[in-house]
DNA sequence: TCTGGGGTCCTAGGACCC
DNA sequence: TCTGGGGTCCTAGGACCC
C-alpha cells in the first residue's frame, strides 16, 4: 500500500528588493533613505522610496524627475551587482542545495529534503532573510509555498522587505482575489484581454473551464492559465537548466545612420556575443537579427547553419548578409535598435553528429584528423580524440 | 509612457519527408 | 494521378520576464 504524501509548503521563492538600487544605497549611506533610481536615460531599477512616488522601472529618467524632482540618479554599476549577485546565491546554497536561479536577483529554493533538521520552511526562509541582511546587507523578499509558481506570487504579494507563507490548504484563498496581473505569465496583452471579457481576478478565470480557456488565449497559454488558477502547477525546481541563446543589442538613437555604421555596430555585437559563447564553451547553429524602427515597429531575420560552429567569420559574414537584406526596410522604417543572437546553441565538449569512419587503423586514424581539420578548423584537433565506436570510431571534441 | 539590455517560450505557415 | 495524415525543421513574429 502506499499513501499520499501530506502536501508540503517547501519552496521558497527568494526576491532581492529592488536589487541594483539596494546595492548603490548599501554602498552609499548618502542614498538610504532617499528616493534613488539607477540608469541612465532608462530607469534600470528605482528604489523603493522613488517607488512609492510613481517611479517605475523602465520609465525615462526624464519622467522619473517629473514625478519625482528631488530623486537621485546613479550610474550602473553592473560589476558591483555581480558580486553582491554571487554572494547572495552563496547563501541559497548554503541554505540548500536544490537552488534554481531566475535571474541575477532571484532563485527557488525547495527546502523539502531539509524536514529532518526540523525547521519548517517558514523558519527557513526567516533565517535566510536575516543572514542576507546580515551578510551581504541586502533586503531580501520570501514567498514559501508547495510550487514555485505560487512561492514567486507570495513573494510579489510581500514585497518589499517581507515574507510569505500560502499554506497547502489555503491557496485558493489566496490566489482568486488576486488582479490578474499578479499571476506570473500574465502580462498587460493578456490581462486587457481578459479584462475585456469581464475577467478581473484569479478566481474569475478560476469559474471558467480549460476548454473556454483555450479558446480564448491558445492551446498553451489556456492550458498553463488554467493550471496557475487552480494551483496545479510543477511542485520541483529545475537545478540543470543551460542558457538557450547568448545575444546582445545596441539603441542607437533616432535620426539618419549611415549603412557603414550600422555594420560597424553589427560587427561590434557579433564579436561580443562571440567572445561570450567561446567563454561558455558552447557553439551556435543559429544567428538571429534583431531591427527596431523609429515607429517602434520591431523585425527580426535569422539563418541557421547546416552545422553548429564558434567561427567568428562565418557568424560576422552572416549577420551582415541578413542586414544587407534588410536594408531596404531599414531606408522605409528608419533604424533605432540593432541586436544580434546565436541560438540553437549546442555544447562544444561533442560535435554533434560525431563524426564516424571505418576500421581503426593509423591511416583512418589521419582520415578522421583531417576531416575535423577540414570541417572545424585546425583548432578542433588540438581537442579532439578518437574513441573506439563499434567497428569503426568516432571523434568528439573536447572542452579546452 | 515615447521605451535599455538580457533572456524564455509559444504560434503559425511553408518546405520537406514518410 | 490524386489524396490523406503526421512529423520535423526553418523563419518570423509576439508575449512575457527581470
Amino acid at each position: 500500500m502506499c499513501s499520499m504524501p501530506e502536501p508540503r509548503a517547501a519552496i521558497l521563492h527568494a526576491d532581492l528588493d529592488a536589487f541594483y538600487a539596494s546595492v548603490e544605497q548599501r554602498d552609499d549611506p548618502r542614498l538610504r533613505n532617499r528616493p534613488v533610481v539607477v540608469g541612465g536615460g532608462v530607469v534600470l531599477a528605482a528604489s523603493y522610496e522613488a517607488k512609492r512616488r510613481g517611479v517605475k522601472t523602465a520609465m525615462s529618467g526624464r519622467q522619473a524627475r517629473m514625478l519625482c524632482p528631488d530623486v537621485i540618479n546613479v550610474r550602473p554599476r553592473f560589476d558591483a551587482y555581480v558580486e553582491a549577485s554571487k554572494a547572495v546565491f552563496d547563501v541559497f546554497r548554503d541554505t540548500t542545495p536544490q537552488v534554481q536561479g531566475v535571474s541575477i536577483d532571484e532563485a527557488f529554493l525547495d527546502v523539502a529534503g531539509l524536514h529532518r533538521i526540523d525547521v519548517a520552511p517558514f523558519d527557513i526562509g526567516a533565517r535566510l532573510r536575516a543572514r542576507i541582511r546580515d551578510e551581504v546587507g541586502l533586503p531580501i523578499t520570501v514567498g514559501v509555498a508547495r510550487t514555485p509558481f505560487l512561492a514567486k506570487v507570495a513573494s510579489r504579494v510581500a514585497k518589499p522587505d517581507g515574507l510569505l507563507l500560502v499554506p497547502p490548504d489555503g491557496e485558493d484563498a489566496f490566489l482568486h482575489p488576486l488582479p490578474l496581473t499578479m499571476l506570473w505569465g500574465v502580462g498587460e496583452v493578456t490581462a486587457t484581454k481578459l479584462e475585456g471579457y469581464g475577467l478581473r481576478t484569479a478566481g474569475d478565470v478560476a469559474a471558467l473551464g480549460e476548454p473556454v480557456l483555450r479558446g480564448l488565449l491558445g492551446p498553451a497559454a489556456g492550458r498553463h492559465l488554467f493550471a496557475v488558477v487552480h494551483g496545479r502547477t510543477p511542485e520541483r525546481v529545475v537545478t540543470d537548466r543551460r542558457r538557450g541563446s547568448i545575444g546582445a543589442q545596441r539603441a542607437i538613437g533616432h535620426g539618419r545612420h549611415s549603412p557603414e555604421f550600422v555594420t560597424a555596430a553589427l560587427l561590434g555585437l557579433v564579436d561580443r556575443v562571440c567572445r561570450r559563447m567561446r567563454t561558455a564553451h558552447r557553439i551556435a547553429r543559429t544567428v538571429v537579427l534583431r531591427l527596431r524602427f523609429e515607429d517602434y515597429t520591431k523585425a527580426t531575420r535569422s539563418h541557421s547553419f547546416a552545422h553548429a560552429t564558434s567561427s567568428g567569420e562565418d557568424l560576422a559574414a552572416t549577420a551582415t548578409m541578413l542586414l544587407d537584406a534588410a536594408r531596404p526596410l531599414i531606408r522605409e522604417r528608419g533604424l533605432t535598435l540593432v541586436g544580434v543572437a546565436l541560438t540553437n546553441l549546442e555544447s562544444d565538449a561533442v560535435v554533434q553528429p560525431q563524426l564516424s569512419f571505418g576500421p581503426v587503423d593509423t591511416s583512418g586514424m589521419d582520415a578522421a584528423v583531417d576531416a575535423v581539420a577540414a570541417r572545424f578548423g585546425s583548432g578542433a584537433v588540438m581537442r579532439a580524440s578518437l574513441i573506439k565506436a563499434g567497428d569503426g570510431f568516432s571523434v568528439p571534441m573536447l572542452p579546452d
